[in-house]
Formats: C-alpha cells, sequence, structure tokens
DNA sequence: CTGAAAGCGCTAACAA
DNA sequence: TTGTTAGCGCTTTCAG
C-alpha cells in the first residue's frame, strides 16, 4: 500500500542508504544515480514518513507552542510570528491553548516532550515555581515569549515593560494630569502586576503624586470590562482626568463607557494604552498607545529557538526588543 | 539517558509488553502488576515516546490544521473551537499558515501527511480544482471547515451563506430602502462571490430593485478598505442609504468613513455586517450582524473528523449550523 | 560513491 | 495474565 523507501531502492537498483542520501539532499550521492532515485520517487510518489525519520534520527522538526488563548487577537499576532519563522525554517508547529492555566501547562509540556518536539516557545503570564521548574529541567530548550521570569537562566524576548510603562504614565504627568487611573487586566499577571503597576506607583511618586487606591483597578481586561471601570470611576467624587490602560480592547471599553456617559476623549479623560494591536485605529478617538510589538516577539522568540535547536553560539538569553508609544488621538 | 519501556520492563521483572498494556490501560494485566509497574514509571520518571508509539502504531493522534491566517480574528475563533474539541479527544493540532496561497495549502497537506496526522481539518475561501483533487486522494480524513466546495464527496462544517445574506438583504429592503449597497472582502472567495453576492442580487430582483453594479465593491475586506471604500460611496451621484457588508471589521472601516464625513449611522446609512465577532458590540453604534458561528464551525468539523478517524458512522457529511441576524443599532 | 546492517522505542499478534 | 518476537520506515555508522 504505502510506498516506502525500500520500495524505492529496489525500483531504483539501489539501496535503502541511497536514496535516504537523495531524499536528505546528502552530497554523496553521483548525479546519475541522484537522478534515477529521483525519478523512481516521483513516479512511485513516494512521500517521506516524518515519524519513522523521526524515531530514527531523534529529531522531529516539530517545535511546541503554548499559548493562554489563541481566539485572543494578542496571543495570535504572536503566534503568527512564531509560525513564521518556523516556517522559514521549517519546523511544523504543535500549538495547544493553557488556558493559563498552570496545571494545563504542565500537561501540554509533558505532552509535548512525549511528542518528542525539538524545541518549545512558551507565553504565560504568570511563570509560578513549578513550571519554572519545569522548564529548567527540560530536556529541549524552550523560549518564552512575551512572558516574564526573573531567571537568569530561562531564554526570553520582551519589551522593557517598567520602561515603556512609565514612559506612558509621564506623558499623562506632562500634559498636566494629576489624577491619574491605573486599569488594567488582573494584578497576578506578572506584567501587569509587577512591571505597569510599579512603574505607575514609582512615576506618581517621583512627580510628587499622591497615588489613590481608588484609582487603581484590575479586572479581566475585556471590554466590557472597560466599561464598567468607567461607572466606577466616574462614580468617584473626583474622577480621574487621565488613564494609563493595560490593553487595547479594555481601552477602547473605557473609550465607549466615557463618551456613553456624556463626556469626551480626550478632553474630559485623556488615555494611553498598553498594545497597539490594529483595534487601536479602530476606534474614535484612535488611541494613543504603548507599541508592543507581538509580531516580533515571535518572531525573535521561535528564532531565537532555532539558535538552541542548532546548539548555535547564543550571546544573549534575554532579548529585550525595542518600544516606542504611538502618539493618537486619546491623548493630547 | 532517556528511560526506555525495556527500562522499565527490566526494573519491574515484567516483559515491555506487560508494561505497554500499563500504558495503554489494557484491562488485561494483575493489579498486583499494575501497580509495580506503574512505580516503576513514576520512580524512573518514564515518559511514553509518541514518535515510537505512532510508528509501531500508525497513530500520530495529531491532526493537522491548515488555516489561512492565525493572526486574523475570524480565522483564530475558528482555531480555537477545532483546538477544544481535539484537545477533548486527545488529539494535538499541527498548525499551519496557508495565507490563502494555493501552493502553499498543497505543500502543506503534502508536509502534514508526511508527519502522518490521523485527519486535517482545512479552511480556505477558494477550493481550487487541485485543492480538491488533493483532498479526495487524501490518504486520511479531511474536513472543510467553514469553507465551501460544491462536491459530494467532501466533508465540510457550514451554515447557509446564501440565506443568511437574504435575511440581510431583505431586512434593508423592509426598512424602506433601495439604494443598498453591497461591500465585500474578494470576490474570488467563493463566500463572497457566489454566496452573499447571489443573495444580494436575488434579494434585490425580487423586489424589483434595480441592480448598480457602482453599489457593488469589493476590496480586501480591511478596516481600512472600509475606510476608503466609503469614500467612493459618498462620491457617487446618489450614495446609497444602506449597505450590506461582508465581515466587521470591514463595517466598521464603513461605520467611521460614514461618521467620519459627517453622516449618521443608522440616520443616514443602515449598516449590517456579517460576522458578528466580538469587535461588532465594540463600535458605536454596535453592528447588526449576521451570525457567523465560527467558534461552533470549528467544533463540530473537528467532532466530525473524530467520527471519521474512528471510522464511526456518519449521517451527513455537510453539516450546515443554523445562522440568526443579531440585531443591534447599526440598522433600525 | 554505495551498500549492509544495526537499531530508534513501541505495538500487536501469537504463544504460552 | 504474561512473554516472545516481529516489525513500523527510516537514519547512520562502518565497510568496501
Amino acid at each position: 500500500m504505502t510506498v516506502t523507501i525500500y520500495d524505492v531502492a529496489r525500483e531504483a537498483n539501489v539501496s535503502m542508504a541511497t536514496v535516504s542520501r537523495v531524499v536528505n539532499g546528502n552530497q554523496n550521492v553521483k548525479p546519475a544515480t541522484r537522478k534515477k532515485v529521483l525519478e523512481v520517487i516521483e513516479r512511485l510518489e513516494y512521500r517521506p514518513n516524518a515519524v519513522a525519520r523521526g524515531l530514527a534520527s531523534k529529531k522531529t522538526t516539530s517545535v511546541g507552542v503554548i499559548i493562554p488563548d489563541i481566539s485572543n487577537n494578542l496571543n495570535a499576532e504572536l503566534a503568527r510570528g512564531i509560525e513564521d519563522i518556523a516556517t522559514m525554517y521549517r519546523y511544523n508547529i504543535i500549538l495547544a491553548n493553557s488556558d493559563q492555566n498552570e496545571e494545563k501547562e504542565l500537561s501540554l509540556l509533558d505532552t509535548m516532550l512525549g511528542k518528542q518536539v525539538d524545541g518549545i516557545v512558551m507565553m504565560s503570564e504568570e511563570v509560578t515555581d513549578s513550571i519554572q521548574r519545569a522548564i529548567e529541567t527540560c530536556p529541549v530548550p524552550i523560549v518564552l515569549a512575551g512572558s516574564i521570569c526573573e531567571t537568569e537562566e530561562i531564554a526570553s524576548v520582551n519589551i522593557d515593560y517598567y520602561t515603556a510603562a512609565k514612559e506612558a504614565v509621564q506623558l499623562l504627568i506632562s500634559n498636566g494630569h494629576s489624577r491619574i487611573a491605573f486599569v488594567s487586566g488582573p494584578l497576578q499577571y506578572t506584567v501587569n502586576g509587577q512591571h505597569k503597576l510599579t512603574a505607575y506607583k514609582d512615576t506618581l511618586a517621583q512627580a510628587n503624586i499622591e497615588i489613590n487606591e481608588a484609582l487603581i483597578v484590575a479586572g479581566d481586561g475585556s471590554y466590557d470590562d472597560g466599561l464598567e471601570t468607567w461607572a466606577t470611576l466616574a462614580a468617584l467624587d473626583v474622577p480621574p482626568t487621565a488613564i494609563f490602560v493595560g490593553n487595547d480592547e479594555l481601552a477602547i471599553g473605557l473609550v465607549h463607557g466615557i463618551q456613553d456617559s456624556g463626556k469626551t476623549v480626550p478632553g474630559d479623560v485623556e488615555i494611553i494604552s498598553f498594545e497597539n494591536s490594529k483595534l487601536a485605529r479602530m476606534v474614535r478617538p484612535q488611541l494613543t498607545s504603548v507599541v508592543l510589538p507581538l509580531y516580533d516577539i515571535g518572531a525573535v522568540a521561535m528564532r531565537l529557538l532555532t539558535k538552541f535547536m542548532n546548539k548555535e553560539e547564543i550571546d544573549e538569553k534575554h532579548v529585550i526588543l525595542p518600544h516606542r508609544v504611538e502618539q493618537r488621538d486619546s491623548s493630547k
């Protein structure tokens, strides 16, 4: 039924080894022989069995990708970056969603190792101790993409979230605001709870602005969350006049919440978001936003992984990509 | 180094076959033996090699997913549906982007077959003849998700695009419009060029409304395309008073284009979109939209694929999921 | 430049 | 209930 390397060898009057060499582009084959083999391959429609090859060579040319939720814009962009570079290096991707659930992440890691992936790119909002341990004892290289882990040992690709957030808040302060709110997704997520929030507090402190806990709101980070959060904020004795927001979807929710309540952006409330997905331009006013280069983060993470897999020399395990603030109309 | 089934067998004083039985949950093992084996597995941290298993059993528990572009909201939602059901049935997913390019689709199909996937879910806006042939001669089952192919033979999951589009246009007609534009992505895409456009024309004809080619605009289907399309439409001697739009992103572009030109939705122009992604609610006015249940389409496609892979009986190879129009504020 | 042969780690009859 | 033994299809020394 299915044609194997053996069938090709027999038809071409050569050994399996020679067919293998031809298929793998090994140069030690006489052109005439190569031609003959190629013809038989064509004629028999031979398709190498990657599973057998994987077993024999201990390389599968597959990499695992563990991501919180592919249906989320943010992750999808990242995944595309990963995939493009993987394809370029002839790897295939085994994609799985973790829903940001530690148990699933652990079990996914195990499944992928069972499938003998050559490496793994992982995205996780919160790298717990046991995840960290699992990564450190992993038999194949792992690169974290857009995910924070303080450890020296684990490779990762990020931007400098802290500085980026500081710049955003600073911008709001420069525009004369002192009642600046901080609205983000879950604070358990390292990037929110540690980097962005700390940057917010530090920047305010440095400008001698008192920190008001009522102006710090963390929800699930969704559009509806943004809508509701504005209701909360608007009910304050003195509502904020500016908001630093954790992501675009949340920011759009806030913008609509503000507009629905009869106020304007940036007239009554200035907003700076953090993500700059294509959504940032799909709202009026368009969002000023810190640029989070998700595609690039994914691409660079995958590229880094290929270096590990090829045992190339790595100059820096922790890549920090540049960031900037894209000025649009939600801030002055 | 890596511990194999043989190591476990030796340590537990049983044969490889017995270990294999334990690992695979075969009932023909004495409880005491099972316990002993399980202990050794635990102690040695044995992890079955799925590649070897795949080679021996000719099943990989992996399915291929070929999708135009995962960074596109539409596909990401579909992919999530596929993944969830795949996980439920203990399959892993090998995901690849085709960019809606026939050559890539063909080569991806080949790669996946080489990797011995047990089945494939494919999404394609235009199933060309050669793709169709490739699918028909494929050694493993393939299910098309949200993709149209007239052939009896090929399994697929869709909604009734024609009827859905008719209902939308009919709604606009009922609201008193006679200058109704049709704006969509590429007409080469079967769903646009054949189903939606035909439905549009048929519905107009049945209402004795003359078809005006100037009111039919197909671009790339993006937000910016929507913005520009309104500029074109607005420049007409008599601009349309209602628009049937192919997808949400495009519709939002149109809405903003209309609003930027000083007109209102639905006051001056009514809009009905086709997709109902979460974007539909993230714009003011919120979009009335035909509900395209992408997650469900993906999930049902994957479920159907599992039936094929298990050689279960299939009652219907062509699943049509129900649709409806979600009324919001962009139409009256 | 080419071939022979020993595995890779596991499953699946077939025996016992 | 358990063990023995062929392979699965390919890569990779090692000879020649």
